[in-house]
DNA sequence: CTGTTAGCGCGTTCAA
DNA sequence: TTGAACGCGCTAACAG
């Protein structure tokens, strides 16, 4: 096994508190013995065990993220880059970070009953929230130190980041429009998630905003945000006796299974039609046309959720409890050039 | 805080280590205190501290995944797949997966040092092995639990899951052949990883089972399996003075990175060019034409390469030390028809 | 069958 | 400046 405060003590013939002290930096520990024991903490490896650490101090260390393999949250190709982003930010605050699958079966605050309630981690990091959460009822009932990467319709206060996908898809879509575009289609995500009622709340508003009519028909509400769901979405709306001329659609792997129904009708997309995503995957800009899209940036993203969290658990002072972040509009061709009027 | 057994302990009038036993169903407690314990417990809403447990035990329960943000690791796609179904094999063994980005400037084999002499994990996956691979040599070395998804040039018995990457390439590059492409190119991986040679090999055994001359022009090797290095590479032997009429490239992302550079050449890929891929992720089915490729079973993968690592960890014999999976060949439209002969 | 005692490895009193 | 004593919450050995 490896060495412990006791195997530096009796090397030295020193007490366990004087060698814990020393290893510490502990003001009242003689200069030389300190110098000794730190000689011989290298001379032996000793690395301290952090379980004997978490125990004594009653802290863990750890931040939990549960996540589910059936909804959007593994699947989603922003998952990686969010993750990388904590896992950075973790190491940079000391902390690590327990990944924790949701059994399917059980509801989903019991996931975070149970991490926190046996002592595995001292707070959580919610993804993908609801409009009405129970996750984040949850949490904030019991006040369990948490922030959460998108909002809710539910009135609880709690520290969120989130990205601003109403004033996102506004911009997109009044970008379709300043392109000449009057009959703009919809592609959504299931609405009970706060970010696909928000996206949708975007386009309403630009259309109002420039006297267009809303019309049912033109959008599609899906059931998962997948590529043959997009795909399904658009077969649907180019099937109708007066199609759209552009569509925006809620996710980059939507729009992907979009742009393939498109071209299976031989639409040329970027000119006969044109198409906006969000996220920017990294594979957006390597579709047929490239991809214009609105990018979210997970590395702000995961980095601003972890040292909030940090924050909360180390009891300083939140610089700002509410983060709301800008997507950039990424224009590439798939959104094509102005068009004359029809 | 919650409750702990001494909290039971003192409402029941009972001492501590009997109402741990009565918890931990030891035969030698009355079945009526038993009984009166855990409604006990379920009235306190008691749950045992896992700390204290893996203090006492000196067992973690804790499965350690060390990631890396500039190398292939955590940016493929098919790292979501992998980890889901490890989180899910973790938690059916009860483990917990704790997982670890890699500090950049500091060595590979360092972070994992760090998480077993700290006692963070019991015992480690390792992911993307390289022909040579410090980490493999360490943890080998130091005898540390662990199970890796690859294999090595290295001439050290450690317990593997992989997959034939040779003997699915030869029966890629095959059915190239047997469509009647004579000129094949192929788009490899950075060389010094394990499975990228694993291909190669297979595609070099293809040609030359076949009678086929093995020409360096047609064999291009990047830095990063990107979609960009994809497309670049696809634009190098697009340029040769007799380019090939068939590419099998390493990897989907790569080869939707070459799609696009035949696209934008206006060749039409699944008739005026051949590509397959490698590792089916989702997308595959999506791009314009559907991807032809060959598909990593990741469920499957996960599973074994946690049931193996937790079988190491409680001193169970492994059923198999070295698991190899063949990819299955899926055929899409990216691979064409059968080609008249030039 | 129950309780007492001890110890996992560490940090933190408080005397000496 | 050092060390003895205690406790974090739990399990395990041994007496009763």
């Amino acid at each position: 096994m490896s060495p412990t405060i006791k195997d530096i003590a009796q090397l030295l013939h020193l007490s366990v508190s004087t060698v814990s002290k020393a290893l510490n930096e502990y003001p009242d520990v003689a200069p030389e013995t300190k110098q000794r024991v730190q000689e011989a903490a290298r001379l032996l490896d000793y690395s301290p065990n952090v379980i004997a650490q978490r125990l004594q101090s009653r802290r863990t260390g750890t931040l939990g993220f549960v996540v589910y393999y059936g909804g959007n949250s593994i699947s989603d190709p922003l998952f990686n880059e969010l993750l990388a982003s904590m896992l950075d930010a973790a190491a940079h605050h000391q902390y690590d970070l327990l990944v924790s699958g949701c059994p399917s079966g059980t509801s989903r605050p019991a996931a975070y009953e149970r991490m926190i309630k046996t002592g595995r981690v001292d707070g959580f990091i919610v993804d993908g929230t609801d409009r009405h959460d129970d996750r984040i009822a949850y949490l904030c009932r019991e006040e369990i130190p948490f922030v959460a990467f998108g909002r809710t319709d539910q009135n609880l206060d709690f520290p969120y980041v989130d990205v601003d996908g109403r004033a996102g898809v506004c911009q997109a879509v009044q970008h379709l429009i300043d392109l000449g575009h009057q009959r703009i289609g919809f592609i959504g995500l299931p609405s009970f998630s706060f970010c696909a009622h928000d996206r949708r709340q975007g386009y309403e508003t630009a259309l109002q905003t420039n006297d267009l009519p809303l019309e049912s028909d033109l959008m599609v509400e899906v059931e998962a945000g997948s590529e043959e769901n997009g795909y399904r979405a658009m077969v649907q709306l180019l099937e109708l006796s007066h199609p759209p001329t552009a569509v925006m659609v809620s996710s980059d792997l939507m729009a992907i299974g979009a742009l393939r129904a498109a071209q299976e009708r031989n639409l040329a997309v970027g000119h006969d039609l044109a198409l906006i995503g969000f996220d920017d995957i990294s594979l957006a800009a390597y579709t047929h046309p490239p991809l214009t899209t609105l990018r979210q940036p997970m590395a702000e993203i995961g980095q601003r959720l972890v040292d909030m969290l940090v924050c909360l658990l180390e009891n300083k002072p939140l610089p700002e409890r509410h983060v709301i972040l800008l997507p950039p509009l990424i224009v590439r061709q798939s959104s094509g050039e102005r068009r004359d009027n029809p």
